[in-house]
DNA sequence: TTTTTTATGATTAATTTTGATCGAATTAAA
DNA sequence: TTTAATTCGATCAAAATTAATCATAAAAAA
């Protein structure tokens, strides 16, 4: 029995069976679990199989690492735990904006039995507020598809016309030096907002804190209150910059 | 059972019931809470799961896909007919205004692959045509959440800004007499949408026509088309008073 | 034929996996 | 708030699996 025999047979038991144990195979085609190992890490070397302990699997059976894994998934808790914090402020009566963008939009869970009004241009908050005690305020204009979320000059007069008593947002990053959008459009909302809140609070995991982006469209200044994740000696150097930074622990 | 199996189990289990428990899993893979502990860690790790105290839970997706849902009950054969015949008047580069209400929302599948910008109030119509072919621009206001759309002065101002060549509306009731509508709001932006337009089509079912409702807000001269599946001798009455009638049959 | 290479099997040490235990941390209850 | 009950993370030990080493047998090359 060759080995081109041997990994024949072992993919057919694969295809059928979804998974082999060495033991099993070693008996199958009668020779030794060494042999049955060496072929295993050979063909498994050759992306045939999905090598486990013991045995082996098909490919499609494995779930993939790469492809399942949410980047922003493994920030989720860091998220929730920022915004937990952030809607401990949230008082009834209250009229706030919500940001479009990941970390904004876990907000949502923790408000949703406020009595407040809530102003936002992002899709996915106006649907997770659907059924929640707030007034939602949908901010109009083009919607931007990948953003699911509403972006435009009719948009940025839209806000213009409303004022808040607090807005939450999101940065692609921030710095001592300012804040960082990934777009204009982006930015533009951000801005629009902050201008006509009566306090800023900037929600930013661990991964936004520090780093820069495309683009720097405002000054530190805008913000009053930084929650963040973050906890390196340096947020100090924030709050000589008169901004309160709320550190939340995951 | 190997960890790749193991893991297997959980996700399936975790996308039935949203959330696990380490002693009911443990029993259930029939090893270890101690594994069944590292299991939960390592894929919370790779951000396949969100781990919780005693368990874990379904990762919910960063952006939860909005979908606003259209409860379009009754008629909808007729509906989907009247719908398919105006869609044949929607050309590329046009610039159309969709109503709220179960009729106009059946248009959606029928204009999904027009090169053409939708002004809209109604969250269910930018919910279809999120993944097409055209332009959304969203009227901003104050949502109405039993009707999924947005209404309000903001709304009527937003309106007041664009200018469409069509108009696909649908009234609570239609008569030589003029147009009913259920509430002031639905009025309101169905008057706004109207005469923003260059022609104006009237989508109603054969239950519409000829009924009254609460609220008689404008005389018929604002509607240039009656698209419905209403055949009835007296449709006459609606051409003499110079409305097109386009008749479908179910 | 002899030598070299390759494939296989046996043996043993290293690694991995699993389960148990215990103090620390977290959550729930009083 | 304090207290009690879980749950967690770390460490350790036992079992299983694997990788490495070596010896033998078969195949290929000289």
């Amino acid at each position: 029995m060759t080995f081109q025999k041997r990994a024949h047979k072992i993919l057919e038991l694969l295809e059928e069976f979804g998974e082999v144990e060495i033991r099993q195979l070693a008996t199958k085609i009668d020779v030794s679990e060494v042999t049955v190992r060496r072929d295993l890490t050979a063909m498994a070397a050759s992306g045939l199989l999905y090598r486990t302990h013991g045995g082996a699997m098909k490919i499609s059976e494995v779930i993939k690492p790469v492809s399942f894994v949410n980047k922003a998934a493994s920030n989720i808790k860091a998220k929730d735990a920022i915004c937990k914090r952030a809607a401990e402020d949230v008082i009834d009566g209250d009229v706030i904006f919500i940001d479009c963008g990941s970390t904004a939009f876990r907000l949502c869970q923790f408000i949703k039995n406020k009595k407040i009004k809530v102003i936002t241009n992002s899709l996915p908050v106006v649907n997770e507020l659907l059924d929640s005690a707030v007034t939602i305020n949908l901010i109009g204009g083009e919607v931007d598809v990948t953003r699911q979320a509403v972006h435009g000059i009719t948009a940025y007069e839209h806000i213009a016309k409303y004022r808040a008593s607090k807005a939450f947002l999101g940065v692609d990053g921030i710095t001592v030096e300012g804040l960082y959008a990934g777009s204009e459009h982006e930015a533009s909302n951000t801005l629009a907002m902050a201008l006509q809140s009566d306090c800023v609070y900037m929600l930013c995991d661990a991964s936004k804190v520090g780093k820069t982006s495309y683009l720097r469209f405002n000054d530190l200044s805008l913000v009053n209150i930084l929650v963040t994740n973050y906890n390196n000696p340096d947020v100090t150097e924030f709050r000589t910059k008169g901004i309160s930074v709320l550190s939340v622990t995951v």
